[in-house]
DNA sequence: ATTCAAATTGAATGATCGTTCAAAAAACCC
DNA sequence: GGGTTTTTTGAACGATCATTCAATTTGAAT
């Protein structure tokens, strides 16, 4: 058979994912990669063909994992509790002193997609299928009582994906993660408030 | 005397801004520069250094025109009707066909900054000049009584800047205009109206 | 032991990067 | 019109960029 594999792909992918995350696309060079993830230059090339099909793989690999903080949240069972769920894990992945360097799909959206159509249709795709799951879930709350039936959902969607992106963005602007913690308590109550309908008693 | 100067400056640094603005830093050569803003790299070099410098003049001439929005919103007489015009102006800029390209300043706050401690401090002191602001008109409103005096001044500014981050996110993001607008006429209403203090007639 | 396919190696490619600098050009001074 | 000062000019610098590829290494199959 073959010559074994030297570094895991997922271990490579991670290492990669962690430098294009915290620099930016085109501040990270090949050389960084090669001092990153033990491969060199060539061995890159052969597992990705190019530096592009390398951060689509990352974008990929990051995009599976993503997906994991839907799933722990769709675990619990309202529908109103599985968004604020879904909030306070963000937060806190916002306010993680080790990466404050905001959401990778979301850097990659604003740094790289407007130059590269490829990246754009990726990063679109996976921010479609969240959307996907917000409305859903907030149409759940409204079948189950949580939210009055009066509420826009596609509204609503778009109100709470712009509160993800100002808590990324304060990430990735080093703002403290007491302010990203107090301005998630304080919009998300005043977006969702006037809709929670009373629980009879 | 000397040679006369061939290309304005401020000329100059609007067409420098709009490259870096759109590209971002570290996607702009410095032929690209010597391409669109008429000079050789001589010249760039003689007036400001260094690309870094020339940066640095960018932001400078940015922010320096982006103070005019506050101004033309200081013109109007109500605190509470500024900080609305405030938000309209910047949804406006932000849904911008020809320029969607996020708040210059943001973007070097959240691209340079974090490499770049002379852009991390330059763009700080820029916010913080806006933060001022947004906490002087917030309090202005209470004294006049169009807000309630229960207000926190310091958790709303926090709650409006995250509001303009995530117009900002979304313009950079492609999002369409119409979302934008419909973000900010969702969002800012349902964080200040139930500060509102009704109107004794 | 030999063969074979896949992965790694590491030097070399040409292009482009930011930056420098001596020389030329341009307007004002006396 | 020579002298002075400032800007522009444009070629050249070494460094680094993404990428390529022939040679080598590796371990399983024969």
């Amino acid at each position: 058979m073959a010559r074994p594999i030297k570094c895991e792909q997922a271990e490579v992918l991670e290492k990669a994912t962690a430098l294009f995350w915290e620099r930016g696309y085109s501040r990270v060079s090949i050389s960084d990669l090669v001092k990153e993830t033990g491969l060199l230059a060539g061995s890159l090339y052969g597992r990705f063909g190019s530096k592009e099909g390398l951060l689509l793989a990352c974008i990929h690999h990051y995009a599976k994992k993503s997906e994991e903080i839907y799933n722990r949240a769709d675990k619990v069972e309202s529908p109103l509790a599985r968004l604020e769920t879904l909030f306070d894990e963000i937060a806190r992945d916002a306010s993680d002193a080790e990466k404050r360097w905001g959401c990778f799909l979301m850097n990659c959206a604003t740094d790289v997609a407007p130059g590269n159509e490829v990246v754009a249709a990726e990063t679109r795709k996976y921010r479609e299928e969240s959307e996907a799951w917000m409305e859903r879930t907030l149409s759940e709350a409204i079948t189950q009582g949580e939210l009055g039936d009066s509420l826009d959902v596609t509204e609503m969607t778009v109100n709470l994906f712009g509160i993800i992106y100002a808590m990324r963005s304060m990430s990735r602007a080093q703002d403290s993660p007491e302010r990203i913690i107090r301005f998630k308590d304080s919009v998300l109550p005043a977006l969702l408030d006037p809709w929670k309908t009373e629980l009879a008693t």
